[in-house]
DNA sequence: TTTGTTAGTTTAATAGACAAACTAAGTTTG
DNA sequence: CAAACTTAGTTTGTCTATTAAACTAACAAA
């Protein structure tokens, strides 16, 4: 979790505990419904007036809150209305791709400050690190002057990522053990956060796209594999080893395809981009673009080949409700570029197979951020990490 | 949640709440590991002496805990010693089942005082809701004189029960729409506590069984179909509707037999009860026991059968694994019955469909508490709602 | 101008945790 | 056996964050 170790006291219930508590409470009111009143504050919260004040004059001591003048009176004194400081700092978020690395820089409410974009032709890691840094740091050269400068690099990686972000294993870069934390935090001395893909991108969705407010949401990759991001009660779901979600080993057929992973019919080999184009191959068509441009134009085969993706797709999606019972799956990466295409079938195969009464919460989405979801997501760790260090008061 | 309504004051950070989370933290600390002296405690909890002093009075003024008099010098004054007083009051827990309804009265550490069942013949409402209050009034009259009498029932059924404590559908009593919940605290004036078999099974195996301490952990109740109970980080999941779990209703073959939820394979067709009843019968057996028998008394046919079911099982729980990357999966219910002629198998197609990431932290477990897992799990509905509320200080 | 209203600060009270001093009651040592 | 040391638990005074209430500030309407 934490990037360097701040010491952990004794978590018992003191005084600066609950003082953390009401700030982060007033920070989240502002941060939310900006702009506000102390007095909306007090009101909203149940804080006393008094301590609104405090607390926020500790923000705005801290440069996180910015008063920016009277509001409207409604018979009385005019209010002073404060809002975020989206701009005391700026986080950076990377999406390393199998054939590209992703960038943002972003202020400290998610939003896009600066985008770039680099194509990778090599995977050896001696040939991504050098892009990887130049990436970063061509990010940071973008932020402008602030009081906490860039706060964090958070990263989305295509594999399986351990707690001490260490890369154990990302089959489609040929890498294993690769201490990519450390290599970058140790570069720029600053805190930094690893992640794989399809986690970052269920936060992106989560935090600034269609997962807003949701608390149980399921945000499937859909790439060359499947992977799969797990948000319950509004948090990050891992397992007991820190990396639960491998759905696209999820078996749909008990006597189907043997998969590498040893198991029989996953999932994977069904509704994948890789088991689209493994289908494609005899029609003639070797890319996803190029299959969803032959559906747009109306070839038949193209459109049988997506509902016949979809319907795969639903059978195992069907299988996720089941079992989490969620109030949103998200459908993202590459294949949602084909939302038209298999959208019809995706719905049809989950509303037949499954429970009446999953079936009432639930919505079938697709990433709203598009090809953003992660590397917006891998801000947002950055982002969340410095909250609670400033809370904290270091 | 709550039973009846406790007025929710605003939730903001103030001094009775550090209070609250304190005096959990001692009583939690005597729970766990007494006896104790104070000074154990300041220590093993990072509180203050004085702290510690206090709270521990106002436990003992509430009858939570016990002074049990001196403990072992190590060189300086005899420390007194402090139990929690597991019989400042009693749980009546109960596992309303298809064809029995099995009762236990607990103390407030959830040891079982006393238990009683009786059998079930007609599943008509008008006959089974007698025989329950009968058993819950006997349960009653054995609970010894003490401070807080009956604290609440917990009730384990096999349906879907919402939030409101209404079972929605029981299918195989043939119940709708029974607000059991409200039915039972009108008469008792109690708090009472209703969820579904598996999910109360879950909770008997996670505080009183074989995932004492572990924090994700599945329970798969393999009866007449088959229920789960989903427990991560350490809290029982419900999803968006408040009935997440329906395990049974994943599909393990996507062209499988239809089953009468809509789906096609879903697990519970293969790896039931049900089904190796079904498949049992050309054999001459009629239920699990006589089959279990006939295997231990060298049936080649029964054993493969059971091998069969074995590895049907494995299936789902290998899906099971790889979704939630779980410490301990535990298999209960009626199939536990027949451990030794299942486990091999079960643990082989598990192993050979698993990610190795996910095997290294798993363990496959049986329920320890046999046929009590729900019932004592229902118990500690009433127990768990009982320590918040004397917490909150009512 | 007066009256009433709303925003925000100041003041004094309160409650809980804590450190340090203290009392209580034991063990070890010369 | 007395003196010295140890440990348990309580008492005392301090500190801090919240709060209610009083107060100041600033405005609108009559």
């Amino acid at each position: 979790m934490e990037a360097r170790t701040f010491v952990m006291k004794k978590p018992t219930g003191d005084l600066a505990l609950i003082k953390k508590m009401n700030t982060a409470i007033v920070l989240d009111a502002i941060v939310k419904k900006a702009p506000l009143s102390r007095a909306n504050i007090s009101e909203l919260t149940g804080l006393n007036k008094a301590t609104v004040s405090s607390l926020v004059q500790d923000l705005i001591d801290a440069n996180l809150v910015l008063e920016i003048g009277m509001g409207q009176s409604s018979g009385g004194r005019k209010p002073v209305m404060l809002i975020f400081n989206r701009t005391a700092g700026y986080a950076v978020g990377i999406d390393l791709g199998v054939n590209y690395i992703r960038g943002v820089l972003t202020d400290l409410e998610g939003g896009v400050i600066f985008e770039a974009e680099v194509a990778l032709h090599r995977h050896a890691l001696e040939h991504v690190l050098p892009e990887l840094y130049r990436l970063i740091e061509s990010l940071m050269a973008q932020s402008p002057e602030s009081p906490y400068g860039v706060v964090g690099i958070g990263i989305g990686v295509p594999g399986i990522v351990d707690e001490s972000g260490t890369i154990l294993f990302a089959p489609n870069l040929k890498w294993k053990q690769v201490e990519l934390e450390h290599l970058v935090s140790d570069r720029y001395d600053l805190p930094v956060f690893i992640d794989n893909e399809a986690n970052a991108g269920a936060q992106g969705e989560q935090k600034y796209g269609a997962g807003r407010g949701i608390a149980h949401q399921i945000y499937v990759s859909v790439g060359i594999g499947i992977g799969t991001g797990i948000i319950l009660n509004k948090e990050l779901y891992k397992g007991a080893s820190g990396f639960s979600g491998e759905l696209g080993h999820l078996s749909i057929d008990l006597a189907g395809k043997p998969c590498s992973c040893g198991n029989l019919g996953c999932w994977e080999l069904y509704a994948s981009e890789h088991a689209l184009l493994e289908m494609a191959a005899p029609l003639g068509y070797g890319s996803l673009r190029e299959l969803i441009q032959a559906a747009d134009q109306g070839d038949e085969a193209a459109q049988e080949l997506f509902r016949r993706i979809g319907a795969d797709l639903g059978v195992g999606l069907a299988n996720v409700v089941n079992v989490f019972n969620p109030e949103v799956v998200i459908i993202g990466n590459r294949m949602s570029l084909a939302q038209r295409w298999i959208e019809d079938s995706v719905r049809d195969t989950v509303t037949k197979r499954t429970l009446s009464y999953h079936r009432k919460e639930l919505r079938i989405l697709f990433a709203e951020l598009g090809e953003q979801s992660a590397v917006r997501g891998a801000a947002y760790y950055a982002i969340h990490q410095f909250f609670h260090r400033v809370k904290g008061g270091a």
